[in-house]
DNA sequence: ATGGCATTCCGTGAATGA
């Protein structure tokens, strides 16, 4: 089974990308983000047309995540069940869980996150992050335990090590990379969740973003900021995870590319 | 040291992103 996650970055620009993906490499569960539209803005004939499911969380203009499978899930939930994920007054649509049967009876939670970038530390939007890094793990510890099976994926907005940065003096010490930060991402880690990519690969340098605006791609500099996290028992299973950077260049790329697990 | 690109909207520049 393929799991895939992707920050798409407006949804309905990205179909002219997304449809064909879909179809050549026809991933069983895939987790969008940032798809910026509502429910009735949403490209569902395309989308369905090409063999999925989906179930939304969505708002208007920003954020907004789906998760888009060849099976149809068990159960929903969506966005968070014990916060009021609300900033600037504004309620935010960041978060998605889906459960799955597979082939094989095995029904897998899987939560898809689209974190708050945040801002430099201290500031206000920092600490919205770093509240809902809180939140969530604050809902995994009440609703789930670390011997279920459960995929934790998405847009994390952080970058754990200097591998995970091709200029890492950059980055470090801004929004995506500071100790308390990290402290959070690591919470969810002792909780019991893995790095798929980084357990599997100790020294692989891929990236999973690069920056539209000082032309990133164009210059090989990105950082690792999508996971696959998944507990033991489901991380055991991983035997693949791949970065699609091939879906990074052409014609109207996201500034995100695809994360592709292959789940055995 | 700075800015750069892409997306959205009751838009014609501002806000947001990472």
């Amino acid at each position: 089974m393929l799991i895939a996650t992707w920050n798409v970055n407006s949804v309905r620009t990205r179909i002219p990308r997304l449809i064909p993906w879909l179809q050549q490499d026809q991933p069983d569960i895939v987790c969008l983000q940032e798809i910026k539209c509502t429910e009735e803005q949403f490209p569902f004939k395309e989308i369905e047309q090409a063999g999925y499911s989906v179930i939304l969380n969505a708002q208007k203009t920003y954020n907004g995540v789906a998760i888009l499978s060849r099976m149809e899930p068990d159960d929903v939930q969506v966005g968070f069940e014990y916060w009021d994920d609300t900033f600037n007054g504004k309620s935010c649509a960041r978060l998605l869980s889906g459960w799955y049967t597979d082939d094989e009876g095995r029904t897998i939670r899987v939560v898809n996150c689209y974190v708050p970038v945040g801002d430099q530390p201290g500031t206000e939007k920092a600490q919205y992050k770093l509240d809902w890094y809180d939140a969530l793990l604050n809902e995994l510890t009440i609703s789930a335990s670390p011997d279920d099976e459960i995929v934790l994926v998405g847009d994390l907005n952080v970058f754990r090590s200097a591998i995970d940065a091709k200029s890492p003096q950059t980055y470090e010490g801004g929004p995506l990379g500071y100790p308390l930060l990290r402290e959070k991402f690591d919470a969810l880690l002792k909780w019991g969740f893995h790095d798929v990519f980084r357990e599997l690969y100790p020294q692989k340098v891929d990236y999973s973003w690069y920056d539209y605006r000082s032309l990133g791609f164009e210059r090989k500099d990105g950082l690792r900021i999508d996971y696959i996290l998944a507990t033991r028992p489901t991380a055991a299973r991983f035997k693949e995870v791949k970065m699609e950077i091939d879906m990074r260049a052409g014609e109207k790329p996201s500034d995100h590319l695809p994360v592709v697990g292959l789940l055995e």
